[in-house]
Order: C-alpha cells, then structure tokens, then sequence
DNA sequence: TCGGTTACGTAC
DNA sequence: GACGTACGTAACCGAG
C-alpha cells in the first residue's frame, strides 16, 4: 500500500505537508466540540493527528516534513500590503492547541519548518525545487488549491481527507492547461482567502478558458483587444494590478534553508511522549489503539462463476463453520429500485468470494438463475438447522435478494446495527467507520471503485476484478467487527436487546417496506392544481399589502420587508443569530399590527404542504408497484425510535384541514381497508411506570383521562368541573415535564407569566411527588455512570452530564429525563411489531405497512378488518407488562385520514 | 454547478 | 439559555 504512488525503480518520495493549511481546515472540520477534561479545545489537533496516523499507516513514508507558516509578515505582505487582509486573526481556541500539535508532530518524529517571512506554501515549493534536482519524486499533502502550480511528473498532490490524488493528468483533465499556469488562473479568478479579488466577473471556469486559449496573463493582456465586451472592459481595467496578483499567487522557490534532504528522513516515533499527550487530551480511543499492535487486512480473495463451484464452496465452508456474511452490489441505493450486480459472500476469513451475476463486461459469471437455488438450498434452507446469516446493513441486501426470487426472511446478525446499539448517539455506522474503529482498517471506498464510471453508468459496469476486491473486503470485515461487535454487547448487556427484538425486527422493517403503501396520483395532481391556484392568489396579495415583489419563501427578503420596510418590531433573533425571525410565532405576533403577515402564515402552509408533501411524494412513488416505499431507519436516532426517509411517513400531516386532504390520499386497495392502532399517552404511561408515581400510577388503573386528572389537580378543583381550557394548560405540562420543560418555557408555551408557569409546575410536583423524583435519579444515573438506560437495556451515553457549560449540562439534564422514556416507549413498539407482524402473516390478506412512533398502520381484506383490528389492539397492549395498563386504539377506514 | 448550512415547519 | 426525537425543502453561500 504505502508505494501506491511510486512508481518502480524510483527514489522514496518525500511527503511534504501543508501544515497551517490543516490546521484550519481540522478546526473546522467537525461540527462537534472537542474538548479534553482540562477545558483544552482539542478538536484540531484531534483531526491532524488522525490525519497523521493515517499517512504514517498507509504509506509508511521515509521522508517527510510539515511547513508551518511563519508568524509574522511575509514576504507577500510587503509586495502587497492588503494581502490576507480578509482573514480574521486566529481564533482564540485555535492558538490555544498550535503548542500540542507541534508536539504531537515531534512526537511522531516527523520534521517541521518554519522560516520567518514565508508561508508554508513557499518552503515546500523550495523543497520540492530541491527534490526534482536529485531526482526525488514529492507527495504533497494539502487540500489546498494554491500548491497545484507545481504539479508534474515527478510531484503530485494527495489530500489524505478526502482521500483524493491529483496528478499531473488529473490536473489537466480537470484544467485543461499546465500546471504552472494555474497561477495565472487563480491571479484572473482570484481568492478570497488571500483577499485577492481578481477579475470581477471571472471566475475559475472563465479565467481556466482565457488562460488555455492566450496562455500566461501578460499574454491575454497584450492580446485584449481580440476579448470582447465586458470581459475586455474588466481586464483592461485591472491591466494594472494583474500582474501584481499573479506575483502573490505565484511561489518563492528560495526561502533560505539550511537542509539536507536526509534531515527529512523520518525519526523513530516516542511512543512514551504520544500516550502521554493522548492521555492529557484524553484521546481515549487513540490510546487504546495505539497500545495494540496494527494487524493488516489481508484477504484471499477469489470469483465464483460457476454455480456448482459456489455449491461446493458453500458446502465445504458451512460444514465446518455456522456463520455466513453476505452482501450484494447494485445498480441503484434504493432497494426497492436496485438491479443485482453480484454477491460476496465470507464463511472463514481471510477467504471471501464474490460471484458476478450482471455485470455489463462481458468476462464470464454466474447465471442468476443458477444461484437462486444454490443460495436457497446452502443457505436459507439451514437457517433452520443454526446457519446464522449476517451482513452490514442486511435489510437492504434482504428486499434485494427477495426482489431477485431469494425469500431471505430471518438473518442473525448485522454490524450497522450492533454498531448502534452500542453506541446510538454516533452519528455513522457505515463499515468504513466500524472498520477504522474496530480494526483499525481503512477500507477501499466505494467512491474510489466508481470513480471511473460514466455519467449515468452504475455499479454493472465497475470491472469484475475492481468489484471482487471491494465486495470481498466489505464481507471480510463484516464478519471480523461482528465478532468483536458480539463480544462487546454480551459484555454490556445489550445482547439479548439485540438477538431478540432488533436483528428479528429487521426482516419485519423489510417486508414493511416491500408492501409500501397506495398513494392517489390522481388525488395528488387535483390538489396541486387546487393549491397552486390559491398560493398564487396569496402571492398577489402578499405584493400588493408589501407594494412590491419579493420572494415570500425567502426568510431573508420576508425579514427586510417586515423589519426595515414596513418597520414591524423585531420580536426575536434567529437560531443562529444571524438575522431576525419571521418564523410562525413572531408572525402570529405581528399579525396583530399589520394584515400582512396572516397572509404570509396562509402561504407558507400551503407552500410547505406542496413543496414537501405534493411534489415530494410524487416523487416517491415507484413506478414498478404504483406505492411508495419509504426507508424505516433503524440506526438513526438517539433514543431508539425507529425513523423513516424517501419519503419520511412519519410526519404526514394531521392538525389542520389542509394537511388531512394529504393524508387521505394515502389508501388501501380497493377492496382493502387502512386499520390503525396507537397508543394512547404511551410516554406518560411509561413515566407512570418508572416513577411509581402512586397518584400517576392510580389515575391509569382506574382509566382516567390523565389531563383532565392533572388539571383538576394544579387547578385544584373537582375532576367534572375541568373546562377545556384548563385541559389544555395540564397536557402541556404533562408534555412539558417529559420533555424536561421549564417555568421560563412552559410559560412562553403557554403565553402566561414566569411566575404562574412556576406554580403549575410546582404543583405538579406536589401532585406526582415520584416524577420529582425520577428526574433526579434519571440525571443521577447519567452522571454516576454515563449514560442512562431503556426499559430493555438499550443505553444511550450522555457524555456533557458534567459539563461546565450550564446550557450544555442542562441540555444533557433534559436529554436524561427524556430518553428512558422515549426510549422505553420505542422498545414497546418494537416488540409489538414484532408479535403483530408474526400474527399477520399467518393471516392472509394483512400486512403491517406504517409506524408511526406510537402508532401502527395495516391493510388488510375488508372481511377481516375486525379480526385484525383487535388482534392488533391486543398484542400492542400485551406486548409488556406496565405498574400501569397499557392502552390501544384502533380505527379503520378507505385512507388514511379516515382512520381515527 | 454543487454541496453544506440556515431557517422553517411537519410529525410524535 | 430556556422543550425531547426525527426529515425535507427552499434559499443562500462559498468552493470547485
């Protein structure tokens, strides 16, 4: 691996890495916040040393240095001296972790440069002027487009982050000219990180045709007079400063050095100084890699083209092992629309095979129709006996397989999900990133096996040896991590979470997806047309109140209207900040003071209700089954709720009018019915359940109404004497409290004082005393031991409990209350999914299509809409046993809006 | 031109 | 600063 870019014969490269270039972009390169318990900001010396580790790893260089910008001026400075004038000074938290990743730097023993008056960008131009004179070919590392001037044969550019190598026919496929001219490109383009402003009007694209056409800048200005119009104008204008700007793009290949190019041979690593800086920034996970020694991946890899090969293969391996890792290549992301391209498959690893059964060279496979029975035989038909099926992500690989005549329905394992389970915050369980965490292994991407294809071309046309090595790899390292994945959740106590309720729900999710549900296309176009009309018909109103156009769908334009035109108040900032809100809520306030806004509120609903839920859906609706699939996601969110994508189900509307009209155009088939069972108050059941609450706990044995209970309560009157009102303030304290709400927001909720939101939450407490006090063992929990837990075992981290920050440790406070009980109501679902499918598959004529948080959608024969309505509302409400029952109920009708 | 970010809004 | 969990769209903005 590590000479990938060299080439035989030749001298060891030198590595040449940009430094500061890095430094900025690892401190802007994770949205999450790093910071050591000390309070050191950690986050950029965290991804350069990852970066690092991965250079050293994969390339094992011999010679390798890192430039540094100098700290004060620089020569640019003095030829121009608003040169980097733009850029801000560096941020605060980012001088701060300069000192340790020049340390962790020295530690790995790599040489570092920094000359007083150059830039990072002029020593490695000094050094790889030095290399080419002894014949030593240069990597350069940067992800930074001003080095790209001095690619050539014998120097490439290599950004380790994004993976990606230009090379000298790279850049000229990419540019069309040679490398030295992109000086001259980016002098015309200009650059705003370097406050060069360049031509107005020219940007890279542009510039890239002048310079291909007339070369070197002096050239396009002697020959302006063949430019036309504006593009003449403006280069004449800057005629002057051009030449200027071409200067500061432009390298110094003499920054002064006294340097051998054996100084840059890389030292010995000091292991000692690594861990002990690890351990100081509390790079947990970097120390215990460290520790270990690296094992390589090596993988014996083969094709299977014959059928009866592949039988024995998979004779000979099973009977002897009980384990088979799986996975299929595509056409297409989407399994519902996927073409099988080939399957590996791995038993006993490092062996791994791949059969090709549609790829579009014509070198020799297997016939799909061959392998069906084979798989059925080997395969499926010893589940029964312990054959244990596993894969990454094996649902998709499962609606695949049976679309392709292979009826997959039970798999004992999968890594995407494992991965989540043991940690769920984490925002990627792709096999790159287990693979990288488990073994340490950087896997080939997908990007790189496809970057050869054509514009509209798939994964049929990658070449079978190119495919054979990736789909090797991914089964290879499937069956490894789940390994290691089933060790580490026995020991946690999540194993049984797992082999019961989430790897069985994965075939129920597939067949969920599979049946899809019916969508009215007709319906959907009568609406738009209807919608259309009247968004039109606001917009022209929503001109003449403002007395201009604008865009109304722009947050942007609609504030400067209402703010600085119409002079409304300003009633709150945005999230972030950056301008003032002109969401629902302030608009609702203005209203009061100006006829405009109500129309922007009616526009915006109907706009949302077309843009994401007319136009959106139409989208989604397969053109082979006429119903839309969408993706239930079982590795996505925090506290174990499933979510659903492509299109997402879960938030169709229901509150108003208009958003019913969409609802109902989700339909059974004809001679079909829609059923729908949901729980009812599932979340304050189960805080009923946790708290031991005896008064929460008593008003759902006797199947009270528990808003009207907690009204009467707070409000301390007589149940019967509870007006709507009163309802209504209770149920958002009950929401309140499961969300973690306090005065300040149940008040703003509510539109009351600080003050009276205090005594409905006080009262509350005197009311459930046992919610009081599971809040606080639910933060108590989290900081003893760092996470809290399900009523199944399933943990979520939460690693800012002890932050010093208080809106950071609050925020963790109310994620704590929250998830045991979102959670926990997650985890029922799910079991009762997993009973309701088993039910209705015995039935004919059923099947689960929705879920819905709390509620599940089926379709089923008319004549037997009773028998599964209440079978459905029993196992939902069997599905575990509560201090509290359970509650379900069901509704059926032709769609969806007609349900409840 | 494209991908990432922001603002907003829908669901439970 | 202040109510938890998701996903999708349009606008916007900067990099390529």
């Amino acid at each position: 691996m590590g000479d990938q870019l060299r080439r035989n014969g030749e001298k060891s490269p030198l590595y040449l890495i940009d430094g500061s270039a890095y430094l900025y972009r690892a401190y802007f390169s994770m949205t999450r916040q790093l910071t050591s318990s000390k309070g050191v900001p950690t986050r950029a010396i965290y991804v350069i040393t990852n970066m690092i580790m991965k250079i050293l790893r994969e390339k094992t260089p011999e010679y390798i240095a890192v430039a540094w910008d100098a700290k004060g001026p620089t020569v640019r400075h003095e030829a121009y001296e608003e040169y980097k004038a733009n850029r801000p000074p560096m941020p605060e938290d980012l001088q701060q972790q300069v000192p340790y990743v020049r340390r962790v730097v020295e530690a790995f023993g790599l040489r570092q440069i920094e000359v007083e008056g150059y830039e990072a960008d002029d020593i490695i131009a000094t050094l790889v002027k030095k290399a080419k004179e002894k014949g030593q070919p240069v990597i350069i590392v940067t992800g930074d487009k001003d080095l790209m001037q001095l690619i050539d044969e014998d120097v490439v550019i290599w950004d380790p982050m994004k993976d990606e190598i230009i090379d000298l026919k790279v850049f000229k496929e990419r540019y069309g000219v040679d490398p030295p001219l992109f000086q001259d490109i980016l002098a015309l383009a200009g650059d705003a990180s370097d406050n060069i402003p360049g031509v107005p009007g020219v940007g890279i694209k542009t510039a890239q045709k002048l310079v291909a056409k007339y070369g070197p800048i002096e050239e396009i200005i002697a020959r302006v007079h063949e430019l036309k119009g504006k593009l003449r104008e403006r280069i004449e204008q800057n005629r002057e400063l051009l030449p200027l700007w071409k200067e500061l793009t432009g390298l110094h290949y003499d920054v002064p050095m006294d340097l051998d190019m054996e100084d840059l041979k890389r030292k010995p690593m000091d292991e000692e100084a690594l861990r002990e800086l690890f351990s100081e920034l509390d790079f947990l996970s970097l120390l215990a890699k460290f520790g270990e020694k690296k094992e390589v991946l090596q993988g014996k890899y083969r094709l299977i083209t014959d059928a009866d090969e592949l039988a024995d293969w998979l004779k000979k391996g099973l009977s002897q092992r009980h384990e088979i890792v799986l996975d299929t290549e595509t056409t297409h992301e989407h399994p519902m629309r996927a073409g099988l391209v080939g399957v590996s498959f791995c038993i006993s690893p490092p062996e791994a095979v791949y059969c090709p059964v549609a790829h579009d060279r014509s070198s020799p496979q297997m016939e799909l129709s061959a392998m069906i029975p084979v798989l059925q035989e080997y395969l499926l038909d010893r589940i029964p006996d312990g054959l244990e099926l596993t894969g990454q992500n094996i649902k998709y690989d499962m609606i695949v397989l049976r679309r392709h005549g292979l009826p997959v329905d039970q798999v004992s394992g999968d890594t995407m999900v494992a991965s989540y389970l043991l940690d769920p915050t984490k925002r990627r369980h792709s096999l790159d990133e287990i693979a990288k965490d488990l073994l340490g292994h950087q896997m080939i991407s997908y990007k790189r096996v496809t970057e050869d294809l054509k514009k509209g071309e798939n994964f049929s046309s990658v070449p079978i040896d190119n495919a054979m090595a990736y789909a090797c790899e991914d089964v290879h390292v499937t069956w490894l991590a789940h390994e290691k994945f089933r060790a580490e959740l026995k020991e946690k106590g999540l194993w049984e979470l797992y082999r019961k309720v989430e790897i069985p729900l994965i075939s129920v999710l597939a067949d969920m997806e599979m049946a899809g549900i019916y969508v009215d296309r007709a319906g959907l176009e009568q609406l738009r047309v209807e919608f259309s009309a009247r968004l039109d018909q606001l917009a022209s109103e929503i001109y003449e109140l403002a007395g201009r156009e604008f865009n109304i769908n722009s947050p942007k334009q609609l504030a400067q209207l209402l703010f600085e035109e119409l002079n409304l108040p300003q009633i709150k900032k945005t999230r972030k900040k950056t301008g003032y809100s002109t969401d629902m809520e302030v608009l609702k306030e203005l209203a009061k003071l100006h006829p405009l806004p109500a129309k922007v509120m009616e526009y915006r609903n109907l706009a949302k209700l077309m843009g994401t839920y007319i136009d959106g859906l139409e989208k989604e609706i397969n053109p082979d089954t006429g119903r839309v699939h969408t993706s239930f996601n079982q590795t996505v969110t925090a506290t174990g709720r499933l979510s659903s994508s492509d299109p997402n189900l879960q938030n169709i509307p229901v509150r108003t009018e208009e958003g019913l009209r969409i609802r109902a155009l989700f339909q059974a088939e004809e001679g079909n019915l829609l059923v729908s069972a949901d729980y009812s108050q599932i979340d304050l059941r189960v805080l009923a359940h946790y708290s031991r609450d005896e008064n929460l706990v008593a008003s759902f044995i006797r199947g009270e109404d528990i808003h009207r209970r907690t009204a009467a309560e707070i409000f301390d009157v007589a149940p019967e004497l509870v007006t709507p009102e009163m309802r209504r303030v209770a149920k958002t304290v009950n929401f309140g409290i499961i969300y973690g709400m306090s005065p300040f927001g149940l008040a703003k909720e509510l539109d009351i004082d600080r003050k009276e939101a205090k005594q409905f939450i006080d009262r509350y407490f005197a009311t459930y005393p046992g919610v009081k006090a599971y809040i606080e063992r639910a933060i108590r929990e989290a900081r003893d031991q760092g996470y809290v837990s399900t009523i199944l075992g399933r943990r979520r981290y939460i690693r800012e409990i002890n932050s010093k920050n208080r809106a950071v440790r609050e925020f963790a406070e109310r994620t704590a209350i929250n998830t045991p009980i979102q959670g926990s109501a997650a985890d029922i679902i799910k079991l009762a999914m997993l009973q309701v499918n088993g039910w209705l598959k015995s039935i004919k004529g059923a099947q689960m299509l929705l879920q819905v948080h709390d509620e599940l959608v089926a379709e089923c024969r008319e004549e037997l809409v009773e028998e599964v309505a209440s079978g459905i509302r029993e196992r939902m409400e069997g599905a575990v046993e509560l201090t509290v029952p359970l509650k379900v109920s069901v509704g059926w009708g032709r769609n969806w809006a007609e349900v409840k």
